[in-house]
DNA sequence: CCTAACTAGACCGACAGTCTGTCGATAAAA
DNA sequence: TTTTATCGACAGACTGTCGGTCTAGTTAGG
């Protein structure tokens, strides 16, 4: 029955985790949770000071998921810039080997608040580490912009907003269309020629997140 | 004591407006409500069926309000292109004497879902309004791309994300950068020549959201 | 014309059921 | 013995429901 303190909490997350992803936020009780764990009401609260922070505590995890393997790639300096750059945004979508799953389930239309916060670290967190690689790039004469920062701000701002979220309701059809004309205007704030950021096409592949 | 419904709705909408934007949608019990209006529990529930109804009812509400006057200014094709853009932008702030205080009251961290919910509104109706007046600029040779529509889009989905938001947490002097920056993002999304569009800033003049 | 019966819409407030967070007691490990 | 983990009863709050009430207006009958 009694178990290391990290172990539980990670049992609780665990359980959290899955039920918010079935049920959302609102729609989860601690109750389900403490059900599913096996646990009574205090021990949860001896691990968790309430039920948001459960939830901080599992976006804090997303967020070590999620940046971490994407900082990873982008520090490694072997990679051709290009191709980094995929890599980097197709990490988003499987790392850890359920990264995919984690923003599946966050878009869960019960699932605001949750949404909301991953969403921010996002925001605040991928364009810092784009912003490195697009450094490289312009001096090796691949890009040119006076504002790297803010390029990869709006991009993941868009991308975000429009791919990534349901705030835009897109048919198959029309997210297909979408795609040439996002690839387009990167080209353009980016400061290159038309059609030589074609490649990146593939990072909206399958399913294709961000 | 009587009223007729709609009166009576209406009543109740303002006082969950208020409400709401003082403590959040979560933090606003259905009694403060009640008490606020002074009616009873079942007069509430006569009106609307549950209390996220009564912020669906409100989000309707500011949808009208805030897209409404935009759409007028938008279609008024006497004024020139540059100047109209400006106008249908700023009015998104003041539009009915209060969107100001709409916006700035949702983006109360406690209200997430009506936050998320308002700028669904938006991202999905002010790109098509811009849109028609990029068009127009278009065919005037004033800006120059082949996805006005995504364009728009990218730039609105920025707007609400960067500055509106409190998704990016912006210092004044942080906030001041990313103007230039972001009016020079825009001037090569639209084609035009750098520097030309700076008479954006001043949609950004006090407070400046949006 | 007047009044009694009726109707439907607006309103009331007690109540059931659920949910979160607390607390003192308890057991096990160190 | 002290610390760490666990338990479960409980207080307090909140949402949505339901049977019943009140009133304005309408119809029917005298």
């Amino acid at each position: 029955m009694r178990k290391e303190a990290m172990e539980r909490r990670n049992e609780i997350l665990d359980a959290a985790d899955e039920l918010f992803g079935q049920k959302g936020f609102d729609g989860t009780s601690t109750n389900d949770i403490l059900e599913k764990v096996g646990i009574a009401r205090g021990t949860l609260y001896y691990h968790f000071k309430s039920k948001e922070d459960i939830m901080d505590a599992l976006i804090e995890r997303y967020n070590t998921q999620i940046l971490g393997s994407a900082k990873e790639i982008a520090s490694n300096k072997n990679i051709p810039v290009h191709e980094r750059i995929v890599r980097v945004v197709m990490a988003l979508n499987i790392s850890g080997g359920n990264g995919k799953e984690i923003i599946d389930h966050i878009h869960k239309p019960q699932n605001a608040l949750m949404h909301q916060k991953i969403q921010k670290v996002i925001i605040n967190g991928l364009p810092p580490i784009l912003t490195e690689i697009i450094r490289e790039g312009i001096e090796q004469g691949l890009f040119s912009t006076p504002y790297p920062y803010e390029c990869m701000e709006m991009i993941v701002a868009y991308t975000n907003t429009v791919f990534d979220d349901d705030m835009v309701d897109l048919t198959d059809e029309e997210r297909a269309a979408r795609i040439p004309a996002f690839i387009f205007n990167v080209e353009r704030l980016l400061g290159v020629e038309s059609g030589s950021l074609m490649y990146m096409m593939k990072m909206f592949g399958n399913g294709g997140e961000d």
